[in-house]
DNA sequence: TTGCCATTTGTAAGCGCTTACATCGCAAAT
DNA sequence: ATTTGCGATGTAAGCGCTTACAAATGGCAA
């Protein structure tokens, strides 16, 4: 008898193989491709496996099989509602299957996003989830390179070499102000997160501008504002914006976090909405049904985006199939913040 | 038969070595302890190793070093403020130091979360956190069996053996409900959320139990219903509750989620907050702010829990150090959502 | 000069697992 | 009876890295 390694360390394959009078590879094989295994082995080394508590080494089964079962997320942020759903969705889909999810966030920092998306690959993740298209040509090269398949969410426009699920930012956009000059609103001002490093929010902003000249109104008259993501940017963002003249009779937000901020500017400067100024958000999370009046917005299907970010992952890493792109539809939901203009709009000022 | 194992052709440290006329240890010191190689030697590796555009093979390191950098994190779910908040900070403690964090959620279900438990440690985490104390103590031993440091958030109380960051649930919630009735309130309703697994709901009803019976009240008086968290299921429970006769002149609630469906109720039925009856909530999240009225409520310190919680742990596992218990103060954030019970209270009925 | 020590670098033994390939029975086919 | 084929199992070669230990080098006190 060979005495054992000198510490209490875990049981390995070998001690497995060893009790169940097997060789390693049996072992191996019934914990990864049981069928391969006569019936009899088979269960006669689950016991042991049991009996032993052994559990495979992570590492060196990662080194053997170039696969970590590892996927990476690397997202703006964890603390945006629209992200987290996501976020979860996509885990629970891993889990179901097996895997098991690395988080990074970016913080909208296109060089922290960069350095996250390497680190996520030195630590041999199987593929990576990142939102939207807009980044470095170079760290697409680098993850093509190094053939980590990729998937996209947010967005399903210009994508074509990869994976993606998503939806048309500018479309939907384009839609709510479509049916806002639909009711007759003509001074229509917009509050978008910063559209620098975020082509989601510059697309939103176009299809409204689309709109707009689509319905024969000078896309240049409307008034932007770019502004951080919280309510108080929203709200601020809004307070500026009231003070043009004549005002506007519609405030549109990229998103209902400013959307939420700028109900309450206008609860806080006496407007009543929807009669005095009409405001609209983006994404359709719950915070858009609490506040009032609840905010009509555009539903993103968030989970199911998270969710079928991960089946795209996962078909690409096992069966090797080719990238596919998913384009989700989205909808208007009508609540009470927008209506016509109202007749309050100008003489209230002052 | 060419394998098309994809990251095949990756250079290795040994590709390295030979290019920079030195042997593997080098490369491999110079990349992990700098300071035992000499300046001329590590610089000319370093030139190497950005030249072949080297970086090292995850599960080779992990196998060898018996350490992956990665840390787990166990949480209910993300798609709840709190924990999201947490999380985020808790990553970025984590990247500031050079590790990645692998994330799991629950859904609450103990069952699901110790097999998370059990993944991460699969997954070679070098350590983990968990919210709350409450599981089986099997998990605990086996935890302690593989060595795996844990650090527990978002409670403090009751925890000897492992490092913990968190606050005194009961206390904070004693404390609330000690000012309400010192402001008058007698009739006192509380909608949890569910308590059988989670020892933080059950920490903040006993607290205004203790609280109520402080005050010479009966805390077995108190109506107490317990829901899923979502503003729906406040809202529900809040209508339930107001179905007493005489009314609670005040509902508190175990969360701001809760607390915004509650409020969100009281409209519907026609009562003024916090004229006809007061509600209070817990956590302070952004929707504490955002409603009218405003919540008062409990300020916890998600994001530093987080992040004090990423230092524990990551103190555990580098310098070896004991486990710590930290507890983080609290305090009550005064709003609009409670005042003193109103004269309206009882005449409103019918 | 010699001896000793500290510093720097090299050698090589694993770490625990997967898997290509070899082997072995045994039933079906010839 | 011999051959063939195939499923089940064993053998052993790595996978790429870390690190204990050995070797080489050079400075300096004796």
């Amino acid at each position: 008898m060979e005495p054992k390694s000198p510490k209490s360390d875990l049981p390995t394959l070998e001690d497995v193989a060893r009790a169940a009078g097997v060789s390693t590879a049996t072992v191996s094989r019934t914990l990864n491709s049981p069928d391969q295994v006569s019936e009899g082995t088979r269960s006669r080394v689950m016991a042991t496996v049991r009996a032993l508590r052994y559990s495979p080494n992570f590492g060196a089964r990662a080194l053997a099989a170039k696969r970590t079962n590892t996927y990476g997320a690397v997202i703006p942020t964890m603390e945006n509602a629209i992200f987290a759903r996501g976020l979860e969705a996509f885990q629970k889909v891993l889990v179901a299957n097996g895997a098991t999810m690395l988080v990074a966030s970016s913080s909208y920092d296109p060089a922290i996003e960069e350095d996250q998306i390497r680190t996520m690959v030195a630590r041999g993740a199987d593929g990576i989830l990142l939102i939207g298209t807009q980044r470095d040509p170079e760290i697409y090269d680098f993850l093509k390179e190094r053939h980590i398949p990729v998937v996209i969410a947010w967005t399903g426009t210009g994508v074509t070499a990869l994976s993606c699920v998503g939806f048309d930012n500018e479309d939907a956009a384009g839609k709510l102000a479509a049916k806002a000059i639909g009711l007759g609103h003509r001074r229509i001002a917009f509050i978008s997160a910063y559209t620098r490093n975020n082509d989601r929010a510059r697309d939103r902003v176009a299809g409204v501008r689309h709109a707009l000249a689509t319905a024969g109104l000078d896309p240049c008259d409307m008034p932007l504002l770019e502004t951080k993501y919280s309510i108080q940017c929203g709200r601020d963002a809004f307070v500026e914006l009231m003070h043009a003249r004549p005002r506007p009779t519609l405030v549109m937000c990229g998103n209902d976090v400013l959307a939420a901020g700028a109900v309450r500017a206008a609860h806080e400067l006496g407007l009543d909405v929807p009669a005095d100024v009409s405001i609209t958000g983006f994404d359709d999370i719950e915070l858009a049904t609490v506040i009032s009046p609840a905010l009509t917005t555009v539903h993103v299907p968030h989970r199911k985006m998270g969710g079928l970010a991960a089946e795209a992952l996962l078909a690409q890493v096992r069966d090797n199939s080719a990238p596919k792109q998913t384009t989700l539809e989205t909808h208007i939901v009508v609540r009470q913040s927008l209506a016509p203009p109202g007749s309050r709009t100008n003489e209230m000022a002052d």
